[in-house]
DNA sequence: TTGTACGCGTTATCAC
DNA sequence: GTGATAACGCGTACAA
């Protein structure tokens, strides 16, 4: 059926534009893809035809024909998160200079969550995906890599995956911030940890701990406290550690959330910071930061630059087919000394 | 070519799941939608040769042919503003309960990144278009509607675009916000607008003049600062107005970045708040406003239940195909009382 | 209940 | 330089 005048809603094909220009089909689709072999006139007239009929190619149907799809997906924990907005504008950014679209999924930290997105991403035949995963769907992740979708993982390491990682050097942060508050004079630290249900929660757990020993720091485990990523936890993390028989002269927090939350809490008691307590967060060192009371000394971490640096290898991976050897990028911490710790 | 075993790197299609389960094509194809004409004997055939060749279907071509992508797509201004992410969020909630894809961009007010992004959301054969504009695109964006593509447009109102709107009652709360000052004693107050060469930036520099005239509020030009949407942009503009000969008793700020500037002029400064100056903010009023200091009054806007509700409507319009009327849906915006605004 | 065949909108490989 | 034509992977009438 020909159609050289459109019905009501109808959107052009590559077909019509061919009609109405009286070219074949091939011609089209070369000058959509300039192709320089197709004649002047002809092309004009292509050309014409494409903005008069309001043609635009159907991006479906190309990724069906060339098997891709010109997206990369990300999923996130929780794209509320500034910390992981980061993520995803770095990401944005890089994918965005090869015209490709990013499409987003976060967790919210629930598996059944991650593994549906990551089924969709699938079957959407992402080119690439990034993942700050909650560390529960390895499986699902190997299924993906060995189906040879590229796959970075980010912020949060997950073992035994092979594919590229991308994050902060998380264990040089926590050195960094014990150092800067044994230097001040503090032995007792309370640890305001994220959620032992989630895989990394429960590593950066250890790797604390294992720091704590090697910097010969005394261990009491009713100094750690654990729980979801949610600024109602660090509260009640906080108030706990405080309301200990001999509480902690220093408080680590390892998320932004969590900190926040512990700062509004000592905010509403008698709890003076640094007076009381000192206290360094863990994070991205954003403006915010700046206009928190009293300053939050910090060990910054760098997630614009891992969301850039994690889609620039998914495009190396899908540039060149040679199988390189898999990644690991770190980022270094940086201590930021604000008001919030002091010596003791 | 019949294939029933897959190569390295291969992925299965349907003929390969067919092939293996010895059905027909149009079985496995049942199966997979969970149509119920098959028999139990075949159907499970179909599923294990579906689990054992990992396959999974490949959505290009099922969007191809049911000519849906089972994506809506956003367009923000700034992926790393808490407002605009919270905006994603609230539609990220709803498209995956639909089991839809969210596709996300952003203009960093740059019209023709903007434009791209529309075009590539086109192409996409996107379901449904949430944009929070720069007010620019009017043509293009009025192009889509006539391919009825359903397009909701949040936050920044644009007049002459026949869609839907989903955003804070503005207006209101800038009455509020001014209301406030005015009652606490203030009448020279100056404001913190936003970019200018944005529309919505002009159409609330208009609006914030034609609340102040109606408040009987004196009216001076050089109270007024605009400029871009930045955080130095904010402490700029405070300087310049705590710079006058005869400074404001009042700044009200119209965007979180802007005051977080301001805050961080402030505490920079000599001047203090609200000692020397009160300080309304009109956003949303997530945790971190409870941690910043002298704790910020604000007008508080719903992003995320913005969000929610654009993404809705998208819903709405996909499943009913009777063209109902536009809609102007507007959050009422609510006043916070924190420090930073005294009786003068 | 099951299988066949066609078409969705493109791109790419051919002959011409 | 140009135009048929065969895929791409799937859904779905239709026939069997």
């Amino acid at each position: 059926m020909k159609r050289f005048i459109l019905g009501e809603g109808m959107v052009a094909t590559i077909k019509d534009v061919a009609g109405l220009a009286g070219v074949s089909l091939g011609t089209v689709s070369k000058v959509i893809n300039g192709d320089q072999s197709v004649s002047d006139k002809r092309s004009e007239r292509v050309k014409v035809a494409i903005a008069t009929l309001g043609y635009s190619p159907n991006s479906i149907a190309q990724n069906l024909r060339t098997a891709n799809s010109k997206t990369i997906s990300v999923l996130l924990a929780n794209i509320t998160n500034p910390f992981q907005m980061a993520l995803a504008k770095g990401i944005e950014e890089v994918a965005v200079e090869h015209n490709y679209n990013l499409a987003v999924s976060s967790t919210n930290e629930r598996v059944e969550k991650e593994l549906d997105s990551l089924e969709m991403f699938e079957r959407n035949r992402s080119d690439g995906i990034i993942i700050c995963s909650t560390g529960k769907t390895k499986e699902k992740i190997c299924s993906l890599i060995e189906k040879n979708i590229p796959v970075v993982m980010v912020d949060r390491f997950v073992p035994g995956i092979p594919c590229d990682y991308v994050g902060d050097n998380f264990p040089r942060a926590i050195e960094i911030a014990l150092q800067h508050l044994q230097a001040l004079g503090h032995n007792r630290i309370g640890i305001i940890h994220g959620d032992m249900n989630t895989y990394h929660g429960a590593y950066r757990h250890g790797l604390v701990l294992k720091k704590m020993r090697k910097l010969g720091l005394p261990h009491d485990t009713n100094l750690h406290k654990t729980g979801p990523y949610t600024y109602e936890q660090g509260g009640n993390a906080f108030r706990e550690l405080m309301a200990m028989s001999v509480p902690p002269t220093a408080v680590l927090a390892v998320n932004n959330v969590l900190c926040a939350g512990a700062i509004n809490a000592a905010n509403n008691s008698e709890v003076n910071i640094p007076g009381d307590v000192s206290l360094v967060l863990i994070n991205e060192n954003n403006f915010m930061w700046d206009i928190v009371s009293p300053g939050i000394t910090m060990v910054t971490q760098s997630p614009l630059t891992i969301g850039r640096s994690a889609a620039n290898i998914i495009f190396e991976r899908l540039r060149g087919k040679e199988k390189m050897a898999f990644t690991n990028t770190l980022f270094e911490p940086t201590l930021v000394v604000r008001e919030s710790t002091r010596i003791l």
